[in-house]
DNA sequence: ATCGTCATTTGT
DNA sequence: CAAATGACGATC
């Protein structure tokens, strides 16, 4: 296993300045006998409080020096909530150490109250919130509010529980279908750290292997931290958790418990009674003690990416846990994502994989469909327009007693521009960017085709692989819905799974099971067959991550399915050429996540580069470019309007991208927050986004 | 929000 | 030339 420096991925950042370290002008406090009715006299000891103050402004992001009252001595520790005077309003902050000297130049207030002595903002804590600022070009108080619930003064009060029992190690010999598997969970289980990126095989029990891991770290005395996409991979993992290391040593984290039961289990685990947390994207900065293992669990899903500012992704956070805390990192997946990729290429993370044979014995066999299908014969089935193979895979999946996986694309997707001859996405000339119809006209006649990201006119569109000039719109198929299908296969019962009701599970018995990627349901003894008939639709996107996005709902599909020595089909509604489909049949996730990042180190797409959206009104995002110096390799793209244009063809929203290299990464970074501090400083009003890396570069 | 600083205006 | 006023910026 690699442990060596993640510096090519994570620009580590610096200790934070360590607040004032050397001891300095300090105003020594107040002479006894000088002090009138009232005043207060300070602690005898370490007087000195280091605060940040609970305010989401740049040019505020720092420590202030406050002077601990007497009578607050023993409660004002360090990471404890206070409240202080702050230019004459009460604001909420944390302590972050205490100190005997200050080295601010005039006169220091008293803090106001020690809101509670627990200790929220330990100092493991506050230096990973404070890296995680750093690296999003965001606020510290913006990750705290991230990473500490709201405090409830009851649940504070109740006795904490005993830390539970060391578990037992458990039997981690299904890890030995994979390469170098048994040697990452006995490194987990020696305490020594090791990276990982796993592709499950299909049909993989992957919340079992999770445990699995977490139980060799937990048997070695560490903690762990896991974190999944959704409540339902949650539930999954969380089961499989207790039964190996134990209910009382494992709690789940989950957005919507309500404060006090949020507040309850997240201070058991601060409190060190838990030794795996297993939750949802805000568990990333769960306290657990001494950890020794972090988990993102299939990092390609858009749900890792918290929604609030500065928008931490899952995998970079825990990467940075792993790595300060000398703990291990496991990126585990069905496919794999480009990022995934480039910390194998690092030699970061070492791949954990089965090799062919192993595969070949678990994976279905894939078939492509490709426009010029023949129409199965069945009368109700051609109503449907469903491939002749598609149906013969979905009636023998039923008579074997198995049910049938059908995966339609979801509402809503944004369609593109595409080659009108081979149908590659067409992409802008200057920025690589995706092209697209602005809408409107000029003198009549219709505006060109524009890239998304730069805004640059397109008016001699010639495709990069095939040459053609022709361009078309990328056609979403007619959803095909559940009862047309139905009509197909009369007596086959038809169940739905989507945005409306998800289902977890559904028995193993002929049924026809329909659903929108992300919501497929877990087959008893596996899917006969799957039928992916939404390849167009995803794979229409103009999206940067339309193609991994594809393969990642693909092969969570069927992933779900028996594999081909038991009869088990996928039919993928796509043509057989193109590297998505390969890598499907293949069940290749190494290499199409290979391809995919070298395409995008090919166009200077993150991974390979890094970038940041500028979000607001048109303005807004002027001048803050203006004033945002570039670092050498940084290149803006845009402004392009954003949503809808008014008659003079300006948006109300507009958006840029800034693009540097990844060694500049650490630069701009620091260069964005330098910007907002004078921003704010200014008492700019206007909002604006700014977002590190985002994930969508429509 | 409030306070201090510093430049500018106003009053002698 | 000194006192009053106000704009601005830091906020301990």
């Amino acid at each position: 296993m690699s442990s060596s420096e993640p510096a090519a991925l994570w620009d580590l950042p610096e200790k934070p300045p360590s607040p004032k370290a050397a001891p300095s002008r300090a105003r020594k406090p107040a002479k006894p006998g000088a002090k009138a009715k009232g005043a207060q006299s300070p602690a005898p000891e370490r007087p000195v409080a280091r605060i940040v103050v609970d305010i989401p402004l740049a040019h505020l992001d720092r420590t202030f020096d406050y002077l601990v009252p007497e009578k607050l001595h023993e409660t004002a520790v360090p990471g404890c909530r206070v409240r202080v005077r702050f230019a004459g309003q009460l604001v909420d902050g944390y302590l972050i150490e205490r100190g005997e000297t200050s080295d601010y130049g005039s006169k220091l207030a008293f803090l106001d109250r020690v809101t509670s002595a627990e200790p929220v903002l330990p100092p493991s804590l506050h230096a990973l919130c404070r890296a995680v600022a750093d690296r999003y070009g965001g606020t510290l108080s913006d990750v705290l509010r991230l990473a500490i619930p709201p405090r409830h003064a009851k649940v504070e009060g109740e006795p904490p529980l005993p830390p539970a029992a060391v578990p037992s190690p458990p039997d981690t010999t299904a890890w030995a279908r994979y390469q170098r598997g048994p040697a990452f969970l006995e490194a987990l289980g020696e305490g020594k750290p090791a990276n990982a990126v796993w592709q499950a095989l299909p049909g993989e029990d992957w919340p079992r292997r999770l445990a699995e891991a977490a139980g060799a770290v937990a048997a070695a005395g560490r903690g762990a931290v896991l974190v999944v996409p959704d409540h339902r991979d949650l539930n999954r993992v969380h089961e499989a958790c207790a039964e190996l290391v134990g209910e009382d040593a494992v709690v789940a984290l989950i957005a919507g418990l309500g404060p006090a039961e949020r507040y309850r289990r997240w201070l058991a685990v601060l409190r060190g009674g838990v030794r795996v947390v297993v939750g949802t994207r805000a568990a990333m900065f769960a306290p657990v003690h001494d950890p020794g293992l972090f988990v993102v669990w299939d990092d390609g899903d858009d749900l890792h990416l918290d929604q609030h500012a500065p928008y931490p992704h899952v995998r970079d956070v825990l990467m940075d846990r792993a790595h300060a805390a000398k703990a291990s990192l496991l990126v585990g997946g069905f496919a794999r994502t480009a990022e995934a990729q480039l910390l194998v290429e690092s030699g970061w993370a070492a791949p954990v994989l089965a090799d062919r044979t192993v595969l070949r014995s678990a994976a279905p066999r894939v078939t492509p469909v490709g426009e010029d299908f023949d129409v199965a014969r069945d009368e109700a089935a051609r109503v449907a327009r469903l491939p002749a193979v598609a149906f013969e895979a979905a009636r023998q999946a039923f008579a074997a007693g198995h049910p049938t996986l059908v995966q339609v694309p979801r509402r809503g997707y944004v369609p593109g521009l595409a080659c009108g001859n081979c149908r590659t996405p067409a992409h802008c000339r200057r920025c690589a960017g995706p092209l697209a119809l602005p809408g409107g006209s000029v003198d009549g006649q219709p505006k060109p085709p524009a890239c998304r990201w730069c805004g640059v006119p397109e008016t001699a569109f010639r495709c990069t692989a095939c040459g053609s000039v022709r361009l078309r719109a990328v056609i979403v198929g007619a959803k095909r819905t559940a009862e047309e299908l139905g009509r197909a296969f009369p007596g086959i019962p038809v169940r739905t799974s989507g945005a409306a009701e998800v289902l977890a599970s559904v028995p193993g018995k002929p049924a026809l099971v329909v659903c929108t990627p992300g919501a497929e349901p877990v087959a008893e003894g596996g899917y006969g067959a799957a039928l992916l008939l939404d390849g167009w639709a995803l794979l229409g996107r103009q999206d940067l991550r339309a193609g991994e996005e594809t393969l990642r709902r693909w092969m969570a599909a069927a992933a779900l399915v028996r594999p081909s020595t038991s009869g088990g089909r996928v039919i993928v509604g796509a043509e057989a050429g193109m590297a998505v489909v390969q890598a499907l049949v293949r069940w290749d996730p190494a290499w199409h996540a290979g391809q995919e990042l070298a395409e995008r180190r090919e166009l200077g797409f993150p991974p390979a580069m890094r970038m940041a959206s500028v979000e607001g009104s048109p303005d807004a995002v002027a001048g803050f470019l203006a004033d945002l110096p570039l670092p050498p390799s940084g290149e803006v793209l845009g402004p392009v309007p954003l949503g809808e244009i008014d008659e003079e063809g300006n948006a109300a929203r507009e958006r840029a991208l800034v693009r540097v290299s990844r060694a500049e990464g650490k630069a701009l970074s620091s260069a964005i927050h330098a910007a907002a501090a004078r921003r704010d400083a200014k008492k700019a009003t206007e909002p604006i986004r700014i977002q590190l890396d985002p994930l969508d570069l429509i």
